[in-house]
DNA sequence: AAAGAGGTAGACAGATCTGTCTAGTCGCAA
DNA sequence: TTGCGACTAGACAGATCTGTCTACCTCTTT
């Protein structure tokens, strides 16, 4: 397999496709996903129309590809936000909220793409929940193991509680647009805290 | 002014209109509001397209006329709800999550109108926020002033916090179509219960 | 030089969208 | 009986939607 190593074909992905995910992320995200057509994307792009077609074959191929793009991109910076910094699994999971808080003060933040995404589908479709599950998972799965390393007696129980927490600071900060709702979530979230040990 | 209560020429709302705002309330909280074209409604109505617009003026409209009905629906259930057979202040606000897990098991429900309509509008929109908040605030405005008399110190922050624990199950009940959901935020609710005298 | 990969511009088809309009039906009240 | 208000059925206009297709361009590799 070493020819494959020496001269790879593919340098990267191709910037078209990028741009084409990009353009579709910003504006499916403000404005909705059933508001913006194809042509608007191909514009915002940059590209030509069968480009788009080329690339991802069908609009809701486009979606998901923004999505699992748009979740991994949150991860990657939410979790090493957890991450960054000293302090044990408590300091840790402190720093969900005020985390959070950052996000809802941009001025491009516009709620979850996920939860918007199901919000306006039919409830019945299960790909669009299957992507979200996997994220979700994959935030809360370390956050469950920061509450397991913090002593919680269900760390569990703890990473699904956190998450309500977490989704309805979004949904409220998106309504009311106002950042303040990550500080209130840090406070409720305090009381779930109550009994592990600080020093952890 | 006898005369206007002996002969009233409009005998309640004319059947039709109702007819409108149940069949877009159906089809727009399932399928989303921009999925769903208004001759759809018409179709599932029974109506005339002519009767739609002379009632509603635009499609706009019509979703506004849907989220304020199913708002004061869902309020009169909810607070009907809390407000039903015996118990002080605590216990009152104990039923926020069971009721909740009541309208979670129903197979149709499809998540908060209100939140699923901002996620797939333009983020810069004003009027569905407006009414969305105007909801928002008559449910936590009843929740506040039990707080207060349950002899919460901050009955406002309480009330706001346990609208968090409220959006964020509703959610996750939408995404995962788990009722469970319900549960989970009732033990975390417990925890911001903590300092309340539970006899109140 | 030739060929192929990847991209562009844009016409096009066919469906669907919101909103308007005409013509007619039905029941009720003066 | 006559007129009016509410409603229906459906054609229609004009815009917009997804998706396809042709023709052309521009590199890179062989």
């Amino acid at each position: 397999m070493d020819a494959v190593a020496v001269s790879l074909p593919m340098t990267g992905e191709p910037p078209a496709r990028e741009r084409l995910i990009a353009a579709a992320s910003r504006l499916f995200c403000r404005y909705g996903i059933n508001a913006v057509g194809v042509d608007t994307v191909v514009a915002e792009a940059g590209t030509a129309k069968a480009t788009l077609y080329k690339a991802f074959g069908s609009k809701e191929k486009l979606v998901e590809a923004v999505l699992e793009r748009e979740g991994r991109q949150w991860r990657d910076w939410f979790l090493a936000g957890l991450d960054a910094g000293e302090g044990g699994a408590v300091v840790r999971l402190r720093r969900i909220f005020p985390l959070l808080g950052e996000w809802f003060a941009q001025d491009r933040f516009y709620g979850c793409p996920f939860i918007n995404a199901i919000g306006e589908h039919d409830k019945a479709e299960d790909r669009l929940r299957a992507i979200t599950i996997a994220h979700k998972k994959a935030v809360l799965g370390r956050i469950a193991s920061l509450a397991l390393e913090a002593g919680a007696p269900d760390p569990n129980r703890l990473a699904h509680q956190l998450g309500l927490l977490i989704d309805g600071a979004i949904v409220v900060a998106m309504i009311s647009r106002d950042p303040g709702a990550a500080r209130l979530a840090a406070e409720a979230a305090d009381s779930l805290f109550a009994g592990l040990d600080q020093g952890q």
